[in-house]
DNA sequence: GTCCCGATGA
DNA sequence: TCATCGGGAC
C-alpha cells in the first residue's frame, strides 16, 4: 500500500474537489455528481455550481427549478433534487455545517454507504475503507486473482479493503491510499483495457501472475439498451421543460415521442419523483417542478 | 451495440 | 436481492 500512496501523489489527477478550499461541501456536492456520471462530464457543472451555490446554505433557499436547470445533462436528475434535500436538512438539522459523523452523513438524502464514508475520508481526513467498484475491481484482481469483482458483498468488501489501509501507519496516508485506490481503478486497472505497465503493484497482482485468467464467477445482469427505453423518454422530456420558461402544454410533449403508452410512463414516473409538475392549466401543461 | 456508475425502495 | 434511474465514451 505504501507504493500505492507514492504512486497517487505523483500520478493523481488535478480535480477541483481535492483542493484543500472545496470543504465538505465541495467534496459532497462532487460525490454525488461523480456516482453516475464521469468525470469529465462533471468538471463544468460542478464548477458552475460551486461558484453559484457555495454553501448548504445557498443551494438550499434556491427554486428546485434552477437547481434542475443547472444539473443540465448529467443524468439521473433524482440526485439533484436530493442533492438540494440534503442541503435542507444540513441547514435545519446541522446548523448549515456538513456533518461529519457516519451516521449523520447517511440520514442525508442520495448519501448512502459510499458517499459517507467518501465524505469523512477525502473531506475531514477521517481513514474509513471507502468502496466503490473501481476498488472492488482493484482488489478483485491484485489480491484474488479475478478479472472482475463479481456481485457487491457490502461488509466483506470494506472489511478487505480496511486491511489494506491498516498496513500505513497514520489516518492521513490511510485516505491517501483510500483515495489512491479509486484513483488506479479509475485510470490504470481500468475494467476495460487496464494499463498494467503503469501500475505500481503490477508485480503483487496476482490477475496478472496468472496470466489473466477470463472471469468464471456470477456475472452481472446486462444493462438493458438506452435507445428506446423510458430512461431515454424522460430525458427528452426533461430536457424539454428545463429549456422551456413557461408550462409546456401536454400535446406538444406528446410530439417528441411517438409510443403513447411509454410516453405516458415516462411523464408519471417524473410526477412522481417531483422532478416536474403541472401549469396552472392542470394536467393540459407542465413545467419542470419549482417554476 | 456495450459499458460505466451509487442510492433507493419494492 | 433486484430493478430502476441517463447520457456519453468507446
Amino acid at each position: 500500500m505504501n507504493r500505492v500512496v507514492a504512486w497517487f501523489e505523483d500520478n493523481k489527477r488535478d480535480l477541483p474537489w481535492r483542493a484543500p478550499e472545496a470543504g465538505p461541501w465541495g467534496v459532497l456536492v462532487s460525490e454525488v455528481m461523480l456516482q453516475q456520471t464521469p468525470v469529465a462530464r462533471v468538471l463544468r457543472v460542478y464548477e458552475y455550481w460551486m461558484a453559484r451555490w457555495p454553501s448548504p446554505a445557498h443551494l438550499a433557499e434556491e427554486s428546485l427549478a434552477e437547481v434542475l436547470r443547472a444539473w443540465d445533462r448529467m443524468g439521473y436528475p433524482r440526485r439533484a433534487k436530493r442533492l438540494q434535500e440534503a442541503a435542507h436538512v444540513i441547514v435545519t438539522e446541522h446548523g448549515g455545517v456538513v456533518p461529519s459523523q457516519l451516521e449523520a452523513l447517511l440520514a442525508l438524502p442520495g448519501v448512502g454507504d459510499y458517499t459517507a464514508r467518501a465524505i469523512r475520508c477525502f473531506a475531514f481526513g477521517i481513514a474509513e475503507a471507502v468502496v466503490d467498484t473501481n476498488v472492488r475491481r482493484v482488489v478483485a484482481r491484485v489480491q484474488a486473482g479475478q478479472g472482475e469483482a463479481g456481485p457487491p458483498r457490502t461488509v466483506a468488501d470494506r472489511a478487505n479493503v480496511s486491511a489494506l489501509l491498516e498496513t500505513l501507519d497514520d489516518t492521513a496516508s490511510q485516505c491517501v491510499g483510500a483515495a489512491g485506490l479509486m484513483e488506479l481503478g479509475a485510470i490504470v486497472c481500468k475494467a476495460r483495457a487496464p494499463e498494467c505497465s503503469s501500475c505500481p503493484i503490477a508485480d503483487l497482482c496476482q490477475w496478472r501472475i496468472s496470466g489473466y485468467p477470463p472471469y468464471e464467477g456470477a456475472t452481472a445482469a446486462k444493462q438493458a439498451r438506452f435507445e428506446g427505453s423510458d430512461r431515454q423518454v424522460r430525458g427528452i422530456i426533461l430536457r424539454e421543460l428545463r429549456s422551456s420558461d413557461t408550462p409546456v402544454p401536454l400535446s406538444f410533449l406528446r410530439t417528441l415521442w411517438s409510443e403513447q403508452e411509454q410516453f405516458e410512463r415516462a411523464l408519471s414516473s417524473l410526477l412522481e419523483d417531483g422532478l416536474i409538475e403541472t401549469g396552472p392549466d392542470k394536467s393540459a401543461e407542465y413545467r419542470i417542478s419549482g417554476s
